[in-house]
DNA sequence: GTCTATAGCAGGATAGAC
DNA sequence: GTCTATCCTGCTATAGAC
């Protein structure tokens, strides 16, 4: 069977989240994984082959939280600070976030995969935004789409500047501005 | 004199933005600048202390072209839209939040330059918050640490959206959006 | 100050045995 | 399917001539 597969899937996942793509050498996911040289290009053409199918499976978990998050049995706008809630390891960076300036993130194999995540997160929280006009919860004066990606910025934003100054705060001071904002802005469009 | 160290920092400032520390090998310096490697090695400890250099000018540039642009000649909340406002190319990414996800942002060295940067910026923009406050321009309510921090925030992740999707449209509608945010804020704070 | 030559080491992939 | 041995390349730094 495939037991030296997963283990290597498991290991890149590990190592993408912690070190970003370029700095994931196979050695150290052999390393990580108890497997030898031979297993990773068995199952895989090489690293980027396997950073593609680790992605896939990170996309998926960050996907399906996302969705639970969203979940419409909650008011439109109670799921955008739901989103903002959503528990995140400042310090370590977001998984997909943090191969947005390195070389992979042009890698046509690899983009996709990132990219059409965000995509669906961006369509979603648009839709959630024009739901929360409809719901007179935000002003319809603003545009869906730029508050949707002004939130999602928010957080990938979050991250930065936590990492710069080396501390879980300016991420959680972000969002607690961001949430504020949304309250100020929904009891004002009334 | 030292024409080839200035040649040096310079072609470390340009791969610097274009790569990032990592990626940026003392090779391609090399190549970039016409020096070979003695005159790195004369003028410089090794990558990371002409990497240290040429983040410093970077930084020194930064810092003189946002104080410019949060010059106290307009009113607070014009101040806010001008910062958002700051010419910016998206798809480069932030000269020093590029840095943020890389190892070198926790080295001892490194991570002042553009830690303290980051800091003066978030110091200025609480203030030119709060200043607008006082101005009746935004809403008392809110707590002005925190939405400086949304605004750095929304920039540096506008970035990341903009690399990730490899299009400019997210990073100028999230601006966008922060900055009719304000407005609608504005409007509703008098 | 600046150059070229070279060293030591790690990244990424291949070969071939078991 | 999995292993170890090996290869080639490029990164970072040092040595020593000019």
């Amino acid at each position: 069977m495939s037991s030296k597969r997963e283990a290597l899937i498991n290991a890149a996942k590990d190592l993408l989240w912690e070190r970003g793509y370029e700095a994931m050498s196979p050695k150290a996911v052999l390393r990580a994984s108890g497997a030898g040289q031979g297993s990773l290009y068995h199952h895989f053409e090489g690293k980027r082959d396997l950073a593609a199918t680790a992605l896939e499976e990170i996309g998926a978990g960050l996907r399906e939280s996302f969705d639970k998050r969203l979940d419409p049995s909650k008011p439109a706008i109670k799921r955008l600070e739901a989103y903002l809630d959503t528990p995140r390891e400042a310090l370590k960076g977001c998984r997909f976030g943090r191969l947005s300036h390195e070389q992979a993130i042009a890698d046509p194999v690899l983009n996709p995969i990132v990219g059409d995540l965000f995509t669906h997160f961006e369509k979603r929280l648009t839709a959630t935004v024009r739901e929360a006009q409809k719901d007179g919860d935000l002003p319809t004066a603003l545009k869906a789409k730029e508050i949707a990606l002004m939130l999602a910025a928010i957080v990938q934003g979050g991250y930065v500047l936590s990492r710069i100054r080396q501390d879980e705060a300016p991420f959680t001071q972000a969002i607690r501005g961001a949430k504020s904002a949304l309250r100020a802005l929904s009891t004002n469009s009334t």
